[in-house]
DNA sequence: GACGCCTTGTGGTCTATACCAGATTTTTTT
DNA sequence: AAAAAAATCTGGTATAGACCACAAGGCGTC
């Protein structure tokens, strides 16, 4: 789980081939056969991380199918994360996976420049809200309760792949609708307050991507993703809620725990 | 993250309903609206789980476009985990996501029991192998060790939502491969060995589901989804890697966390 | 009642075309 | 040389058809 082989980046065998049909019934979708020859291409290594595939319609072409048909190949390939789309600018190839760590007190920008990545926070803004109802379950505070809310979008060597939004009790946090924004959340709570608030739960799911997150992400608005949600507590106070939508093909959930104490 | 609001099962809030344009300069494209529209007769309540959605010729009918765009609205819906297609048979609105916690030594049949769910085990057999190069990464040995394979689909509530693989390290189980094959993995090694496995590590991740996780599960070849890789330990040794593609839009990851002991 | 055939409906796949808006490149103008 | 305009290329969206394989239900025979 930690370690990384290296012969290349998309060589990962973990991947089991989902490859043509293994004596099915009936044929595979032309698709998937499309998907597999590009697949085979960036594996190889004629095509490296950071190269442009050629156009949906040139694909089309190549292969004899309708330019639809070539798209959803492309579409499949985008899904595995080999390759992602610059949306009216055309498809690349991906660099490995981003991990992160929902269980770690390490801040998500800490742990993509632990991995060497070029990150950048890209400040949205902040507004002052009320706590909607699943924000007040989140908090274990009434409706209505007031909120400050940082979005920001999370773009990795050069790409935008996540769009997060920071959801903060004020009443925790006397005085912070007037201190400036810093980039990682809770160095920004660190700096302000001297405490280091820690994740107490997370939820991952699959999911489309909301239309504001798609337009700052500049993908199609039918693009799904994961789903992010994770609460960050401190004094055993639930200081911050982060929902975040990111790009499916771009990054991965990965994590190690402890053994149970009970088996040591 | 463990209370569940009980005005209905998509009601859920805190999907920002991620609505028609939002003053955008552009129009949102047509599947988004038609999304919406059926989105707000699920949430309303007008269609509840289990129900069928009219077919893919109705809608596009009903709303006066083109079947592809009428689907495309569907996918959309299904990516949000509201509904759920059973291939050739129609689209369903979906029962709330199925929580699974992979940081939780509780296996994953007994979870989904405690949620009251009606889960089936669906044994497709059991194979020997040669490790590969990622599993033996994940295991910590050679290459070529030998594992056995065991091939599992999870049904919940009488839908396939789960593809398992469960890889075992056969010189840590000795007579593994003459004993028959028990229900949940950990149950089975724990009946046979006395020991309970518990997990060390885990990664999940957006991406397209195998062709044999398509087949087995009954959904088309291009269906994405989640593919979730658990690591299971006892004695500080890996005993067990388990590969499952997930329906994406049935389950999510939950978990809850202890503090970090430094923080105490 | 049990079994098998056939019809019908459904999603799954595919074609061929079209238009749009944004990104990019080229050309022209200043 | 710089700026502006135009042409080109790209993916994003949408239409209107088509055929297929499978699921379900009806119908018939046995």
């Amino acid at each position: 789980m930690t370690e990384e082989k290296q012969a290349g980046p998309h060589s990962d065998p973990e991947i089991l081939t989902p490859q043509t049909p293994v004596s099915s019934r009936t044929e595979a979708p032309i698709y998937l056969s499309i998907r597999d020859v590009i697949a085979q291409e960036i594996r190889a290594g004629h095509l490296t991380v950071g190269d442009r595939l050629p156009s949906e319609r040139e694909l089309a072409e190549q292969h004899g199918v309708a330019r639809m048909t070539a798209r959803k190949a492309l579409g499949h390939l985008e899904a595995e994360g080999l390759i992602f789309r610059s949306e009216r600018r055309g498809y690349f190839v991906s660099p490995p996976r981003i991990r992160f760590d929902p269980t770690s007190a390490v801040n998500l920008m800490r742990q993509l420049r632990e991995q060497g990545l070029m990150t950048e926070n890209i400040y949205l803004g902040r507004q002052v809200m009320e706590a909607t109802e699943w924000l007040a379950a989140q908090f274990r505070v009434d409706v209505g309760t007031p909120l400050a809310l940082e979005r920001c979008v999370v773009a990795v060597e050069g790409r935008r792949v996540i769009y997060s939004e920071d959801f903060l009790l004020l009443d925790a946090l006397p005085g912070y609708a007037d201190r400036p924004y810093i980039s990682p959340m809770t160095q920004n709570i660190r700096r302000h307050y001297g405490v280091h608030p820690y994740p107490t739960s997370f939820r991952i799911r699959y999911g489309s991507l909301s239309y504001v997150a798609a337009q700052q992400l500049g993908v199609a608005a039918d693009t799904a993703g994961m789903n992010v949600a994770q609460v960050q507590e401190f004094d055993g106070r639930v200081v911050m809620v982060n929902r975040s939508d990111c790009l499916g093909d771009a990054l991965e959930m990965v994590a190690t725990l402890a053994p149970p104490p009970a088996e040591r």
